[in-house]
DNA sequence: AATGAATGAGTTTTCATTCAT
DNA sequence: CATGAATGAAAACTCATTCAT
């Protein structure tokens, strides 16, 4: 196993395993065990238990935010525009159920320093932000508060996910997946 | 301090301390010192740290429900009765934003056994689940999944308190008020 | 339950629960509430457990000593007396095999002060070592130092004991009963 | 101290102070002290201080079995191979007074789980068995039951250590060593 | 870089005993 | 006498982290 794979291996146990069996209750010697590297390697690759968590959720979500950026279109129907991002925001949650269930998990968890929390939700709600004001420009969107429309964004978006990935046929059927898309939309839309 | 006085004693504690630095980051003893109480005292009332947190969870669902279910009207008009509704709930956040913290802290924490967390969501979601067929009934609502609704009300719910708890004159202000009640209505009515 | 009931019952479960789980193993709360009394209540009858421990051993003892040395004959017949006290030991054990079980387990175990085990020991082993001299006066039994009898004695009886304990249908064989018999009579008869 | 070192101080310590104070009145924490150990170190060769006594019991047993069957000879003299045999038996514990004590104090305690107690004394009393049936195949040892002789000579070998490890300089006299083997002798030898 | 034995502070939990009612 | 809530010292055990090899 070369270097890069031991951290690698490091970083996928730690990630199964804290989804799993929470962070407190995952020993770092457990992480080590199951990666099939000594106790001590874990400490040569993270200087601590806890920057390995950090490392993992600003790596994540750093993934997360590229899938989605790169989905940005701007087709000039923006209701179009965000329904495909709703949908691949969805699907990356689909294709990654243990990456989106760590998020769930620890989005608001003091196991992760509140500096490293706001950080990634700034980094990946900001583009959020910039849509919202393009849609509400033109007259498409209602003119809510900015922030109180980011945060209902991101609790539907916590919200379908956590349908989706405890009903996993649904997202199949196109019924559930449009009515996903339709509360979204209906609140954010202009009466 | 009376028997009941002291378990009450730890049940307070014990919610400051797990609301402000987290379930495993407080020892049983921190909190039976801030009690004023000895540490086997709170092994008298609570069998184990578990069910020490088992117990406050139950406990702060159900005075929720309790409070919530009280305000359930039916004046004939549902958005009415739903405004009323979605506003008390949020106002019992503001008032208690402890519990509300800790409900959003743990509601997907593993520091809850998961058949606690399911028995309690059920229970409040339930009535919820009972509000919304009716207005689907009514033709008010939208004819989505029963449970995909559900689960958006609560995320809704959570983006809501989450927003005003941060920002806590918003709620003073009725635009914002309003503004959190649209986004909720306009997302379960039918178009 | 009257006062001498109360007292009767800690016994009773003290030597169930002592013999089954350990002395270590069992709580006073756990006496007391198999007793069927409050765990303060233990504490009037015995100043603490060793206490009560220590009671135990010495009741069962007596109990012992009182029935064994109620069948001490003097026929004439050394052997004859001898079979009758053996076997009337060996019954003593089958019929309160919780009490011969105590025995096993706490006569050289650490949890009853050696001062009190001495104290048994000595009131038991006292008549047979008269008994033991008097057999060697008659010329009937060998002439080796008598604390190596005594002690010898003691070896094979709990050493029968455990063998009938362990296999209970054997003690009804004669062919059993008198082989142990016979063990024991051989090594301690002149040549 | 080396790896081997610190394992075997734990072991040392913990023998030492199982047998002069008991096995639930000794600490962990009083065990890797005296042994010069972080508490943590005796957690890491033992998994608990159950395991500990285990290994400890075991180990102990296997020395003993060793030597003794070192000791068995085939000269074509019954009785004095037996003689050897017994005197070799009682020459061990003589000269490792601490591993008999240890060994009188919890072959009958609850200390110890009782699959490692059996599963000690049937290596140990296995080779017993086959000594025994050879005698009585040449007709010089008595046809008592086999189990009933086994659990007799293992009784009248804890009496006779005990009477020599509580009156050491009487070992050395030959008229109590020839005493405690013609006990021995006598109760098996056939009539 | 990789290893894994060693560390010791810190954790949850137990339990004999007390004492106000 | 009887009760059982309260006590707090002490126990077994865990685990992130270090460091000699």
């Amino acid at each position: 196993m070369t270097r890069k794979d031991k951290k690698q291996a490091i970083l996928d146990t730690a990630l199964t395993l804290f989804v799993s069996q929470g962070f407190y209750a995952t020993s770092t010697a457990s992480i080590a065990k199951k990666a099939g590297v000594a106790t001590g390697t874990l400490f040569h690759h993270f200087p601590s238990k806890d920057e390995l968590m950090n490392h993992l959720f600003l790596t994540i979500k750093q993934e997360f935010a590229n899938e989605i950026q790169a989905q940005i279109k701007d087709s000039g129907d923006l209701k179009n525009d965000a329904e495909h991002l709703w949908c691949s925001a969805i699907q990356w949650a689909m294709d990654n159920p243990l990456k989106q269930e760590f998020f769930q998990q620890y989005s608001m968890s003091p196991s992760i320093a509140i500096e490293i929390r706001e950080q990634a939700m700034n980094g990946i709600l900001g583009f959020m932000g910039t849509l919202l004001q393009q849609g509400q420009a033109q007259g498409l969107l209602a003119n809510y508060p900015l922030a109180l429309m980011q945060d209902n964004c991101h609790g539907q978006y916590l919200a379908a996910t956590r349908y989706f990935l405890d009903n996993p046929g649904k997202w199949q059927e196109p019924e559930h997946k449009q009515a996903s898309f339709a509360l979204f939309w209906n609140a954010m839309a202009k009466g």
